[in-house]
DNA sequence: GCTAAACCCTATAGTTAGTGTAGAGTCAAT
DNA sequence: ATTGACTCTACACTAACTATAGGGTTTAGC
């Protein structure tokens, strides 16, 4: 299997493979006589394995970590846990957070219900305003 | 008042102001003889403008073209409306991805109750193999 | 056998919105 | 006079890629 075979399997870019690979995410491929990339089973699964945590949000870093824990039959596995209970509170803090964005935006999109000249606009002058905005209070 | 009273008065760093100087967001302030940079109350109500934008998750080019058009005061201002709805959509959009990856994080937490050594970790077989889960749908 | 398209390689730079660091000058208080 | 808190510039770094340049290889069709 060629790198953008691989590639296709898991939907990513080869760029992007090549990029874990400088990382150190999935280990350097065995190579052709003309120098590319061919990789086996396992590469697939440790390419979807990467694929499968980034879509969950996790870091390289964290991934990197993972991968040690996994090739370490003997870890105890609790880190993992903690890796995923962090990443589900930082969600639900993150769906907090954009409630209050989209209350922010919903009201402040209101001030123009019929679009005029600029000078005019009411969501501009709120912009300005040091407002009561909600997003303002939860701070980027 | 000086860089970091302007950025006391905002709530954020010096460096964060000197960075949107750099960027074009806020003109050159004026100077004293020791080379500091010195602001008036139209800095505060742009910088105040930049956050509060920021904290809407406007990137630094919006920002720039919501200045342009404010400063333009002829500019009909639907621009801003369309700029305010594709965020709104966009943070709507961004929740219920979080739900999804909410789902799955969960699901995936659940395969392990009673944590012991990496070799026999559901959570960490399950992300290996291809799954179903959901964020893979919604793909990063 | 030849050519062109589609693939592969490396290296480097750019993206976003800042943050961190180094080295130096300035101001206010003790 | 010296300390500490502030300010200045310039450069490098972050995450997770993406884009570009400049080259080599393989494959399909003729």
């Amino acid at each position: 299997m060629k790198i953008g075979d691989l590639a296709k399997a898991v939907g990513c870019q080869p760029v992007t493979i090549r990029f874990y690979e400088r990382k150190g995410l999935l280990g350097n491929a065995t190579r052709t006589e003309s120098n590319y990339r061919v990789y086996g089973l396992e590469a697939l699964e440790r390419l979807a394995f990467i694929r499968n945590c980034r879509a969950l949000g996790l870091t390289l870093q964290e991934i990197a970590r993972l991968i040690a824990i996994q090739d370490d039959a003997g870890t105890p596995c609790h880190e993992v846990n903690d890796c995923l209970d962090k990443h589900l509170a930082d969600a639900r803090l993150q769906m907090q957070k954009l409630k209050l964005l989209e209350k922010d935006l919903t009201r402040l999109r209101n001030r123009c219900l019929n679009p005029g000249m600029s000078a005019e606009c009411g969501v501009l002058s709120e912009l300005t305003a040091k407002s009561q905005m909600v997003a303002l209070r939860t701070r980027i």
